[in-house]
DNA sequence: ATAACACCTGAACAAGCTTTCAGACGTTTG
DNA sequence: CAAACGTCTGAAAGCTTGTTCAGGTGTTAT
């Protein structure tokens, strides 16, 4: 386990495998763009909707589309966007395709950003000195 | 975090209640929106980038292009999306704008989706019963 | 006051993304 | 076998998003 050996390029020289190293320096545009893809991924509404409803259980295309209120397509277009993330996983049973989520840092994501959400405003800034 | 995310099985007893609430149900569209809005905040390769570069220090507009290779223009655009997602905060001297992190949850963020990203591949599926 | 500077803004264009639509595939049923 | 079912796929339409460009505001310097 954290087994960081996935030594990506050139980070300085971080030693501790416990995580993931902060960030030091600039990110890199590879290191910038990984970011930003799983983001966008989290990024649409109805991808929100899906996982949120394959939190509660397994659930088949079809059923899904009922319960988000979409086309079994766009499902369908959704899920493989979440599938190549590895965000959620697959069962197949005859001909029904059963989903489930499969990574479970979603929680954690979820959980802090619904706290940054709900942070008071605080418009307040500073301001000349 | 927790090590093993191979689970197949669906372990549904994340005991957090302290904070916000998990996700018991099926994100309402409005919810879901939210979300959806803030990691397509998270969502943009440049955003990041401008983000590593105040997670180091305080920097003026004119800095930050330079320092991630954009126009002015093309920053000054995305700090304010950063400034209304209340990610950065910013410090007028003179005729200069000093622009910093406001939002620490985002080194979490960062930290997660690294391990995320960082897992192994593990492309295997369960398949027909 | 005039010029230079740092930053911001709005509109337009390009690029990307999500949905729809039509049709395909494989499985199960009659 | 043919029909029904559940799912997947590719292309096109429609919308959203990011950058550029030109010009604006406000501050500092000559």
């Amino acid at each position: 386990m954290s087994g960081n050996t996935s030594s990506n390029t050139r980070s300085t020289l971080i030693t501790e495998t416990q995580t993931t190293p902060p960030m030091q320096q600039i990110l890199s545009i590879e290191k910038a763009q990984r970011m930003a893809e799983f983001f966008g991924i989290l990024g649409d509404t109805n991808r929100w909707r899906i996982i949120s409803a394959l939190a509660l259980e397994e659930m088949r295309v079809r059923d899904l589309a009922e319960a988000v209120g979409m086309t079994e397509s766009a499902v369908s277009h959704q899920l493989r966007i979440l599938r190549t993330a590895r965000l959620v996983g697959y069962r197949k049973r005859g001909r029904n395709v059963f989903y489930c989520l499969k990574d479970h840092h979603i929680f954690n994501l979820y959980r802090q950003v619904s706290e940054h959400l709900d942070e008071p405003e605080e418009e307040a800034e500073l301001e000349v000195e």
